[in-house]
RNA sequence: GGAGGGGUGGGAGAGUGGCUAAAUCCAGCAGACUGUAAAUCUGCCCGCUUCGGCGUACGGUGGUUCGAAUCCACCCCCCUCCA
């Protein structure tokens, strides 16, 4: 049983190169997770998955506890073996759903209810039962459940949205040590908005607690990248930096960039995958709508220099027509290939961490996509 | 030749006197998507526009009416059945 670690190999500024250890195999950071909400990554094998570059997924706590349910997934052998997917997998805890679920829950100091958005059925989450629910799925990073502010938000209420998170991952960590088996981690998960006092607050707090990792939660909900990369500024810093932090639901190609320059390890997001199911595509110039009518007769692929077949193999013209036409396979291949674009980008960002030339590849990547990396 | 039904915007198809530049769907054009209620959603989609409007428009012509895609007359075309 390998225990999990974190051992920092190379840093450039605040960048940083490593590697995560645990008892399914080694995730090298900084790190992208594809996002697999109900035990699949959508329209993708998880053998293509591994292919582009993933070591680890990331799987959800909400919709696997309504669909098929935990104690199922659990009699089944756990969600590695359900899913077919070996390696690492981090769970969420809920607490987006928190957020993007508004609607049909409520909030109390002992957790969360939710009205299934499948068939209306009511679920309490709590703490302990989203910590329980990931021992069952056998997750090998978990989340503590928080709550998960949209931005703009009141000082006030964000301040006592922090400390209800911060009194959750208490909670979390002592339910996690009762259940857990060894090798399994648990993040906590730094709150607080865009207020630097309440994320200060946070991470000190949280630190005190302990984890073995750090999340970086409520960000990428409205503010903005440069509010954004302003929070990554003064909270980062002050982050363990023995410990992974990941940056939650995290984001554009540029998002991504900017956030690993100051200091980030791990990231996921829905983005390359619902994008290239909805048309679109990210190249190196930046992204591109395959339905645009201008792609209808283009003949080049996506990058005939990929070493990805999505990417190499299928020209503009037809990937526009599959999207035309409503065929599975057009969703299929911009998703794997939005998903080995975004591994090719963590995969040159270590490269370039590693030899100390971050910055010269910030400003190539900012020529030649036009992006606004501050 | 007779009887009946019908011709509406790129397509299908509502509408049967004013609330109609005309529902809805499709096609077309563009945009959004960040810890996935998403193979989804939004906008545009007759022309011109200083975005407030202006012009033209529901097979054709003429008429009734304050007002017609809607009522009347004739004409043209399509479909079904009978001969």
């Amino acid at each position: 049983m390998t225990a999990f670690g974190f051992t920092v190999h190379a840093t450039d500024g605040a960048a940083r190169t490593g590697v995560i250890s645990t008892q399914r195999g080694e995730i090298r950071t900084p790190a992208f997770m594809p996002v697999g909400t109900a035990g699949t990554v959508k329209a993708m094998f998880p053998e293509d998955v591994r292919a582009t570059g993933a070591d680890i997924l990331l799987g959800n706590t909400y919709h696997l506890m309504l669909r098929p349910g935990a104690e199922r997934i659990a009699a089944l052998g756990g969600l590695h073996r359900f899913m077919n997917w070996p390696r690492p997998i981090l769970t969420d805890s809920g607490g987006y759903q928190v957020m993007s679920l508004s609607s049909l829950r409520k909030l109390t100091e002992e957790g969360v209810s939710f009205a299934s958005h499948i068939d209306g059925a009511r679920y309490l989450l709590t703490p302990e039962r989203s910590v329980e629910i990931q021992c069952l799925l056998g997750a090998d990073i978990q989340m503590q459940l928080d709550e998960c502010p949209a931005i703009p938000i009141e000082h006030d209420k964000a301040a006592a949205s922090m400390r209800l998170s911060l009194r959750w991952a208490e909670r979390s960590k002592r339910a996690f040590e009762e259940r857990a088996t060894p090798g399994q981690a648990l993040f906590g998960i730094v709150q607080g908005a865009n207020y630097e006092d309440l994320r200060l607050e946070s991470l000190e707090k949280l630190m005190a607690i302990g984890f073995p990792g750090y999340s970086i939660g409520g960000l990428a909900v409205g503010e903005g990248r440069e509010e954004m990369f302003r929070v990554l500024d003064f909270a980062a810093p002050h982050m363990d930096k023995a410990k992974p932090r990941y940056l939650m639901g995290v984001g554009k190609p540029g998002d991504i960039v900017g956030a690993v320059a100051r200091g980030v390890d791990m990231f996921d997001c829905v983005l390359p995958t619902r994008a290239g199911r909805h048309g679109q595509a990210w190249t190196n110039e930046g992204p591109i709508t395959i339905t645009n009518a201008r792609f209808a007769v283009d003949p080049e692929p996506l990058n005939a220099a990929s070493d990805c077949p999505a990417s190499r193999d299928y020209s503009k013209a037809y990937l526009h027509h599959l999207f035309k036409a409503g065929e599975y396979l057009g969703a299929m291949l911009l998703t794997w290939h939005n998903l080995h674009y975004y591994q090719q980008l963590m995969a040159e960002l270590r490269a370039a961490i590693n030899a100390a030339r971050l910055a010269d590849y910030i400003a190539e990547f900012r020529a030649r996509t036009g992006e606004r990396i501050l």
